[in-house]
DNA sequence: GCAAGGTC
């Protein structure tokens, strides 16, 4: 009695290699992987082929795949599976296959993509499957493989525990399928009609919209947004030297440098200070000395994301380039399967035969035999993901073998391997603790005792650092103090290996989709690569609504797909869910935008086509746009929201004050009212608000207002009240005004802030500090002057009498 | 013209 079984696998080469693993002793299998071997008690013919990753691709209906429809409806269309490759004929291949088989095993990866194309693979097979004598379909017969390594008794483990394919986290696959799809198409067909119609430059035709895509763009954004709101702060550091005395004080031996254990001090004065004590002490003294020897480990074996950052920070090449080329070199067989989590090599790898084989490299072949012979060391640590094993060498090539960059990605994985088998490198650091008075310094010294893998892996090796032989207690010459003046500066745009660790630490994208994703970025102008240090820098097309980029977006419904593969809940329910709290948001984005979009317009701007850039949006970083107002914005920036101020006018000369349009609609405090400019808000720190610049009371009779200095109305100064229409304006020989911090008008009745006062470089005048009401010089600079003294005498007999009435 | 995830 003998019958069929049809295995399936993921891929081809896999197809290949588990049909080699099982084939029974010294029969190999045939190149379309036929063999004959004993199954359930009888002889059995195994067919051994495969899918090329997913079967099925998830799209809409025709009718949904048009543009003019509201992008609303797409969050319950209608969707149907496609075939994915249409010249592969992987369907057709598994009908035909599968015609009269007594068994299907299905050999997918074992995750949860893999469980899906299981059901994928089904579709197609059941139907052409021998039947049982009442001519019901043997679903009983259609088997699962589990495996977690390709390894002969791993695979024979699963041949031997066949098991059944569990539909729940293939229907956790198909939800999110289908919300990825829903999602992503409403909101870049929204995006993208909204922003093409808005404006007319945009460097790209499509603006997109996904749960990958978009949170990555938003790392890229939130760093450029972070170097664009730094502001540079001076800092002071203690360089000094010393060195080894003689008997008689004299200088022996080269300077050695001292690193501060302040390292940074951000007040001037405090720093001079030290430095002067500093300077008084006539020697230094050694407090201790200790010595520690430390170890740097090996790597672990390599994976993708691994070899993704190594070439994308140290060979300069891009991920998507680094996967094509590791590709390449895995089907011409130089290196293992390219895309695994996995870091620990399986329990039965054959690392002995891998590292034999490199020690007739050109390059490495001396150290890897010496390795060999000596005894390598076994790989502690690394994790078993239960994908594929890591990437290691298959066979041998040399520099001639391979082109160019091809070269350098072997190269790196052949030396990573051997690195990892490697021992530890290992030093010793001396540490130095000296004193100047009240001071500490340090200086230190490294000595390399085994290079370890760092012989192999060059980029990873540590250099000797000689410290001079000191001793506890040793007194030194001190030769040199200087206090050096720095600026603290903002860190740099990340780096696409950066990007891919953030990608990696919070679940965005998989080994194989990760490349994907930046290339997807890259392409579409959103952001751009510098060539040199490979640093993505967003360009203007930035992202929208801060909600919808969070990196959380994704993994809370990751979360409620959980439950599905769980068998928790039902896949309608969470799907339907799932599209409901996001068709939700999409309304709310649609609406949100298009009001912020009038709000501006009708506050700011009667013409929307034309005009330049006036501020930018401190939420979603967009520009707004401005279009012939009388007053220009003056690049000052609230720094509660990030929003650029303006300048509000009622129309008639001179009166106007600055604003913040976010505070203005969105007060940030509850003591702030709405439709507040900043002459009138009691923010305490914010620069541009009443409280910092306040200068004295209206003079004006029985107005109660505050006259506050308006920065935005400079060159032309003034002081405005921000209860009457009160203005004074300075005259044109006042450069600068600007209000002396803590200090008040001598004459207490008054107390108003002192002006500090600069004048045109043509008046040839000292700058000027002094009351605006109590003294004449200043109020002399007063366009209106007249107006100011007249009310001030009234005020000041007002005071008077009040006075008088006291006694 | 649109997503993400497999694989080539």
């Amino acid at each position: 009695m003998s019958c069929t079984a049809l295995m399936i696998a993921e891929k081809p080469s896999l197809a290949e290699s588990i049909s080699k693993l099982l084939a029974p002793n010294g029969r190999q299998a045939s190149p379309v992987h036929e063999y004959f071997a004993e199954f359930r008690g009888s002889m059995c013919k195994f067919k051994f082929t495969s899918v090329k990753g997913h079967v099925y691709n998830l799209d809409f209906t025709r009718e949904f795949n048009d543009w003019n429809i509201d992008p609303l409806e797409l969050f319950t269309a209608r969707t149907i599976k496609l075939e994915a490759s249409k010249s592969g004929g992987i369907c057709q291949h598994l009908r035909q296959e599968s015609k009269g088989v007594d068994y299907v095993i299905l050999w997918l990866d074992c995750d949860r993509e893999g469980e899906n194309i299981c059901f994928e693979v089904i579709k197609n097979v059941r139907e052409g499957m021998k039947r049982l004598p009442d001519g019901r379909p043997k679903d009983s017969r259609i088997l699962r493989a589990k495996f977690s390594a390709i390894t002969a008794t791993d695979i024979r483990r699963a041949m031997n525990n066949l098991t059944f394919p569990n539909e729940n986290e293939s229907l956790a696959v198909d939800a999110r399928q289908e919300f990825d799809l829903k999602v992503g198409c409403a909101f870049t067909r929204f995006q993208t009609k909204f922003f093409n119609q808005k404006y007319g430059n945009l460097d790209s035709s499509v603006i997109s919209y996904g749960p990958c895509q978009t949170p990555t763009l938003s790392f890229c954004v939130s760093r450029h947004d972070q170097i664009k709101s730094f502001s540079p702060e001076p800092f002071w550091t203690l360089s000094v030297s010393v060195a080894k005395q003689g008997t008689n004080g004299e200088q022996c031996g080269s300077e050695i440098h001292l690193s501060w254990e302040k390292a940074r001090v951000f007040d001037k004065h405090a720093a001079t200070t030290i430095q002067s004590m500093v300077r008084k002490c006539k020697e230094a003294k050694v407090i201790s000395i200790s010595s520690e020897k430390k170890t740097k480990g090996r790597p672990h074996a390599l994976n993708t994301v691994e070899l993704l950052k190594f070439g994308s920070s140290n060979l300069g090449i891009g991920p998507h380039e680094t996967m094509l080329i590791a590709e390449r070199l895995y089907t011409q067989g130089y290196i293992s399967y390219p895309r695994t989590e996995t870091t620990t090599y399986p329990k039965n790898f054959d690392i002995k035969s891998v590292l034999k084989d490199q020690s007739r490299h050109d390059l490495w072949g001396l150290y890897a035999k010496e390795l060999f012979e000596k005894g390598f060391e076994w790989p502690t640590g690394g994790n078993d993901v239960g994908d594929h094993p890591p990437i290691t060498p298959m066979r041998v090539a040399n520099e001639g073998d391979l082109s160019g960059d091809s070269w350098r990605i072997y190269n790196y994985v052949t030396r990573h391997f051997i690195g990892s088998i490697s021992p530890n490198l290992k030093y010793q650091k001396t540490n130095a603790i000296i004193k100047i008075g009240d001071e500490t310094f340090e200086c230190s010294g490294i000595r390399v005792l085994q290079p370890g893998f760092s012989t192999i892996m060059h980029w990873r090796s540590m250099s000797d650092q000689i410290l001079q032989e000191l001793h506890k207690d040793e007194i030194l010459k001190i030769t040199n103090v200087k206090l050096v003046e720095g600026q603290t500066s903002p860190p740099d745009y990340l780096t696409e290996s950066e990007v891919i660790s953030l990608m990696e630490k919070h679940g965005i994208g998989t080994d194989a989709s990760i490349p994907a994703h930046i290339n997807n970025i890259c392409q579409r102008n959103y952001v751009t690569v510098q060539s040199s240090a490979r640093r993505l820098v967003p360009t203007n097309l930035e992202k929208i609504d801060p909600e919808l980029s969070l990196p959380t977006m994704r993994s809370e419904v990751e979360k409620q797909l959980n439950y599905i593969a769980l068998g928790r809940a039902k896949q309608s329910e969470v799907l339907e869910h799932c599209l409901n709290l996001f068709a939700a948001k999409f309304k709310y984005f649609r609406d949100n935008v298009a009001q912020m979009d009038e709000l501006f317009e009708a506050t700011f701007s009667p013409l929307a086509s034309t005009g330049k850039i006036l501020t930018k949006c401190g939420n979603c970083k967009r520009y707004l746009k401005y279009i012939a107002l009388k007053y220009d914005y003056k690049g000052l920036q609230c720094p509660l929201d990030g929003f650029g101020l303006v300048s509000f006018s009622t129309g008639s000369k001179d009166i106007g004050y600055p604003l913040c349009p976010n505070c203005y609609n969105n007060p940030p405090f509850e003591n702030i009212k709405k439709g507040m400019g900043c002459n009138r808000c009691p923010h305490p720190t914010c620069e541009h608000s009443l409280t910092n610049n306040e200068v004295c009371s209206c003079q004006v009779n029985s107005c109660n207002g505050q006259m506050v200095l308006d920065a935005t109305s400079a060159p032309k100064w003034k002081l405005s009240c921000n209860v009457c229409n009160f203005v004074s304006v300075f005259t044109d020989l006042v450069k600068g005004v600007s209000i002396s911090k803590d200090e008040y008008c001598e004459n207490e009745e008054c107390n108003s802030c002192v002006l500090k006062i600069e004048f045109r470089e043509n008046q040839n005048k000292k700058p000027l500090k002094g009351c605006i009401l109590c003294e004449d010089e200043i109020a002399e600079l007063l366009e209106n002057k007249e107006v100011m003294v007249e009310v001030v005498a009234e005020v000041v007999a007002t005071i008077e009498e009040e006075n008088i009435s006291k006694f």
